[in-house]
DNA sequence: AAGATAGTCTATCAGTTCAATAGACTTACG
DNA sequence: CGTAAGTCTATTGAACTGATAGACTATCTT
């Protein structure tokens, strides 16, 4: 049940480029920028960035003053999406994903315990993933931020 | 997020392990009536059930006559138990796990974006496995092999 | 046009994990 | 004693992961 580097590194990238500017909107970034402010191998993230802009969740521009910036606004982003492109579907087991479905081989799978249990944590899953924007991310954030909890 | 095959196959054959016998208790079964039943490679299955034998939910009984049982009944016997055991932690990222916190490196983990998200996708995987004993399960599957749904 | 800046693309690598297999050993029963 | 079962440790091959390398392309500035 694990979220790879690739995941982490590109939620914390996408979460870098959508917190606004100086002029209050999702900024461009260059890769060594992000990569130096999250300390991600930048190599790594050069990957990373590119297969999110491949999948259309960022835009890019090369030479002097080029970097990324995100290809919509942030509320429409969702954590879900970023997940699915880096570390594909999100489901426990295949014979419960949405997106990549495959049979499991038990003789009824309307029956089969493991995938009643195993849906129903897909379920939850995906609906946090996909029901959080980047948006709503950095509203939590600035929400902690402003009402520190004791640790 | 995935579920590995050790996992899948130790939750198979825990809800196997937890159907009555003939006597409407939890039987006493060898290794290789369940790897035939749920289709697993036996020398797989033997490693697997010794692990959740040796973590205590499972006990054993060599020679003639002998197999697995259940340690305990079927309602004190949580997924989540079997899942921490053969495929280790719940957590997405391991600052925000319970039994194997790591420290993740954000400067600040309270205000961590990441952190925040990931928790609570923890805790939704963790209720909901460690609220699922193998009677629950067992449970869900009569119903809906009494009810079945249209597919 | 030259040179610098920044992204693009593909390959490769070392290390780890995963799934499975092998085989020798131990315990219990009859 | 012999057979049926679990126990234990090692090994294997394939895949995946995280990271690095380097050559290439587009864009801007001067």
């Amino acid at each position: 049940m694990r979220l790879s580097k690739r995941g982490e590194y590109g939620l914390r990238a996408m979460m870098a480029l959508a917190t606004p500017g100086p002029d209050g909107r999702p900024p461009v970034v260059q890769i060594r920028d992000i990569a130096e402010r999250e300390q991600i191998p930048a190599k790594f993230l050069e990957q990373i960035l590119l297969s999110l802009k491949n999948a259309g969740l960022l835009h890019s521009k090369m030479g002097v003053g080029g970097g990324y910036h995100l290809a919509k606004p942030p509320t429409e982003i969702s954590l879900g999406q970023i997940v699915r492109i880096l570390d594909g579907p999100l489901a426990p087991v295949k014979c419960v994903s949405q997106m990549a479905y495959e049979p499991c081989g038990c003789p009824n799978e309307e029956t089969c315990g493991l995938r009643l249990v195993m849906g129903d944590v897909r379920n939850a899953i995906a609906n946090l993933l996909d029901g959080t924007s980047l948006a709503d991310v950095a509203r939590r954030v600035r929400k902690v931020d402003k009402f520190p909890v004791s640790k």
